[in-house]
DNA sequence: CTGCATGCAAACCTTTTGCAAGACT
DNA sequence: AGTCTTGCAAAAGGTTTGCATGCAG
């Protein structure tokens, strides 16, 4: 079997977790596609590669990663679930409800947010993870959603 | 069969949709639980008034009531939509990891955010219903999640 | 009366799980 | 060598749908 670079096999490794070959292509496959992808996504990119590995073990792969807090979950207001790696800083997403498009912005700007809720309501927010829906710029020239 | 009060019913026969006692019952039950809710949980509702009516009813009429507007559709990072009334202002929820404790907070607190995403990014954000995971005052008192 | 709404049950989609066989350390 | 992981397929949970019947307007 081929080496394979991976900063997840590395973690993994280095947590003592075993490093199976599937898990090892599925890792790959969360690196090449990055960005938020969902568990179909993942599996089918894993299946250019090797077409025996299971959807299932897609699933507890992911299960292993969330564990692992090395990536992180969100579901875009949409029924499957999406997975991205926790690579950067925390951060969120603008997500235009009219043409799909996701961006991503730095958490600085929940500051104040963050602030305010926690005078007001006790509450620590972990915003590391936040969907805003709305209309991209793009959308907006194209008048949509007026 | 009784007359039934509800702004819902109001609604619908405005717009020339058909009221049928089984959407009667869901929109009652609906206005009953008030807050956010899942199908289940109306379905539940709707059953102590009338056994008969079905779950698929109560989906198809959930349907209908987003597309008039009238409700909208959450999740809250479960697996299950949660709905509610759309008869109050744009609010927003602190969702506890912890406890799964809801609170609701004015959508006021999101106009710096607001506006910085427009500034930056040209985003038109529809902040009408986000929610915002973390741990609420209970529980950062007890200690969780630390 | 007509067309839309309903109930039932089956289909659907995504995710999870039990179990025996197999692979990693 | 022992334990953890896998594949398969079935189950599970939530939601949707096809079809014949029924009811609102």
């Amino acid at each position: 079997m081929d080496r394979i670079s991976s900063s997840l096999i590395e973690e993994l490794q280095s947590r003592g977790m075993r490093v199976t070959p599937q898990r090892a292509i599925i890792f790959e496959a969360i690196e090449k596609l990055e960005g938020h992808i969902t568990a179909e996504e993942i599996f089918e990119q894993v299946q250019k590669v090797n077409p025996y590995v299971s959807l299932a073990t897609v699933y507890r792969t992911l299960e292993l990663l969330l564990e692992l807090n090395l990536i992180n979950q969100t579901n875009f207001g949409r029924s499957q679930a999406y997975f991205a790696l926790k690579d950067h800083g925390p951060h969120h997403h603008l997500v235009c409800s009219e043409c799909g498009y996701i961006e991503e912005f730095a958490d600085t700007i929940f500051e104040p947010i963050r602030t305010e809720l926690d005078k007001q309501y006790g509450f620590q927010a972990q915003t590391d993870h936040l969907s805003i829906f709305g209309l991209c710029r793009g959308c907006r020239e194209k008048g949509a959603g007026g």
